[in-house]
DNA sequence: GTAACGTACAACCAAATGGTTGTAGAAATG
DNA sequence: CATTTCTACAACCATTTGGTTGTACGTTAC
């Protein structure tokens, strides 16, 4: 059995907040899908190097991606793994509400007339 | 059937930004469980009320809570279609990392003997 | 060896964020 | 009616964010 780590709420901060960027999505996208370099990612977009380096550094800070040195180039891979704890992290608010409409349920299902 | 509709890039920008602050998770958290007015909010979190009021109209914003005018007060409710909606999203990057994961299988499978 | 490429990182800037206090109005209370 | 309660909103402030350009350095190619 796989012992999953409490997320910290800095990280979990980190980790929306890294989401929460179009160019960022885009870039967790691709490199699930195929590793991608730096330079490849940045020919990509239209922006800087530079402020692509820093879409990808957020995103390393966060977890959802890690980068592999390959002679001069870093190769960036998508990490699946934050992206299911960020899922865990929803479906726990789901089932939250998921209680919230069975208390209701077991309200109407109590005897009509009671005491 | 339902059709949903597309979140565009910036909807989806405010639902994830929402959702990287602990105090605003901690508010969708009470409010699926349980409807609350901002006042009741504010009284629960060291902070201004305004402060509070104003992470409420955050995750308004980006459709995690709707607020219900009851006389003076305001009834702050989480909306678990916007979770949902959330759980989509990421859930698509899974089948995208799933996808790569397919394919390197059948990479694996092929006549390990090619021409 | 020299030039070109890929990356890192600092400095800078405008805009957004997360907090504050203060003012004002609408609804409930006495 | 007067007062209190709940909310809304503006103005302000420090920090963070998302972008830029420029410099430096290791690696590859010629």
């Amino acid at each position: 059995m796989v012992v999953e780590m409490e997320l910290s709420d800095s990280e979990v901060d980190r980790i929306f907040r890294a989401l929460a960027d179009s160019t960022r999505r885009d870039i967790v996208r691709r490199t699930l899908a195929e590793e991608a370099s730096v330079s490849d990612l940045a020919a990509a977009y239209d922006m800087s190097f530079a402020a692509v380096q820093k879409h990808v550094a957020v995103l390393e800070g966060a977890g959802l991606v890690t980068k592999r040195p390959h002679g001069r180039e870093r190769y960036v891979r998508g990490n699946p793994h934050t992206i299911r704890r960020a899922q865990q992290l929803l479906d726990a608010y789901e089932q939250i509400w998921r209680a919230r409409i069975g208390r209701l349920d077991d309200l109407l299902a109590e005897d009509p007339r009671p005491s």
